[in-house]
DNA sequence: GGGAAGTGTTGACCTAGGTCAAAGAGCGGG
DNA sequence: CCCGCTCTTTGACCTAGGTCAACACTTCCC
């Protein structure tokens, strides 16, 4: 099986515009783009796919193009705790792909997606040209590891209510709307439950309770916060 | 008040000494150690003393020279959950103070001890100047991130038992003892148990079963492992 | 040596959230 | 339009671990 000149010259095109629009990349030299993007690849996977499984080693840094990806834990049993959703523009994985580790969390797409695969040695060699990419790494990881202490903040010291309606909160754009305003939901409502750390039947549950209360109304995926004050308040 | 020329220059070797051996700095050059060194003071503080707490900003990175300190998180009606504890010669706080952010947790002195605080400007100098350190500091992050995963991990997917059980484990060297052996509990109960994210009461009633199961033997913060292997084999 | 504070232990009871089971709802394909 | 999916809802019940309250042991300080 041959592939034609003409995808593959678009595949590269494709590898270099992520990573050029990556928040990792600004401010490097377009020279220095296309020296990573010459050493990385796109990787196209299906809906459900399973991108990287626990004790798997990562090929590097992935860079989310297109699709959703979520990032989860998963005991023997198959439980599954949600860590964090990808979205395009987005990455994961430094931390794991940088130390050569074997990796702790299971990543999933969500819908059909295009990964960019990005080598650590790129990164590595990168970061020895240009100090400030190196410094824009560091505050990622550094941001990276504020973020998961929230996280542990939330799971812990948070009942399952304030963990929702501070996700509910989360998902309206901040300016936006002084009263009601509709959010969709990005993903299946099993796949929130389990990134806010609770089952399905309990979100489920939750909801309604929310609706009973007048706080919000729920229409499949789209969710209308009728009191955002009173909502934010919860959290 | 003053203070006499000879304990300023025993201080000043203190500061040097200590970074000079901190993990952070091995392989830097003994001049650039020197730079960072002049910039960071030593901070003491006594037992019981709160040395960073949540919303206050941190004047630098902390490693700590002697004592022993706990970061925790604590909500508003004063529930502590503990995050990490930090032994001698081991830092904390690199990320908030690179970012700049509000501190998201408590730092504790557990006892008496004595910290150097590194600004993050000396830090962000040293990346410049030594690309080497950039690559420990951005991996220390890395696995810093690791470390929470982990952390999360075990809070949500394994009950209270395991994670005592891999605790106990943790505690004794991994080359040591086939047998029985006996480790001692850095900290008093009630610390260990708010870092094992389980209340004091809980861990009181896990050791007993423990000890009644014939696993290991309690004499106040002495522990003996008396049978490793299902110790192990329970987390 | 005796009380006061800090630290641990124990028992009785409670509750947030999980489990199990069954039944609706959307939805893409034939 | 119906079939067979997957996703969601709902009710009945369960349990790990938290809460409360009392008491015991350690320190250590006067």
């Amino acid at each position: 099986m041959t592939i034609p000149v003409a995808d593959v010259a678009r595949e590269a095109r494709l590898v270099r515009g992520v990573i050029a629009n990556l928040a990792l990349f600004s401010g490097v030299a377009p020279g220095h783009v296309s020296t990573v993007a010459r050493q990385s690849w796109a990787l196209p996977v299906p809906r459900g796919a399973v991108i990287a499984r626990r004790g798997s080693r990562l090929e590097g840094a992935f860079a989310l193009a297109y699709g959703f990806v979520e990032l989860a834990l998963r005991d023997a049993h198959g439980v599954e705790r949600g860590l964090r959703f990808v979205a395009p523009g987005q990455t994961f994985g430094e931390a794991t792909a940088l130390l050569g580790r074997a990796c702790k969390y299971e990543a999933i797409a969500l819908a059909e997606s295009k990964l960019i695969v990005i080598p650590a040695a790129a990164l590595f060699a990168l970061m020895d040209h240009d100090a400030r990419f190196a410094r824009t790494l560091l505050m990622t990881l550094a941001q990276r590891e504020l973020d998961l202490v929230a996280e542990i903040e939330s799971a812990t010291l948070h009942p399952a209510e304030q963990r929702l309606a501070g996700y509910l909160h989360s998902l309206a754009d901040p300016g936006d709307c002084p009263a009601a305003c509709t959010v969709r939901l990005p993903v299946s409502k099993t796949a929130i439950a389990s990134r806010l750390d609770m089952k399905k039947e309990t979100l489920s549950r939750l909801l309604r309770a929310l609706v009973q209360r007048g706080l919000i109304a729920v229409k499949q995926r789209e969710i209308t916060l009728l009191d955002r004050a009173r909502l934010k308040q919860i959290c």
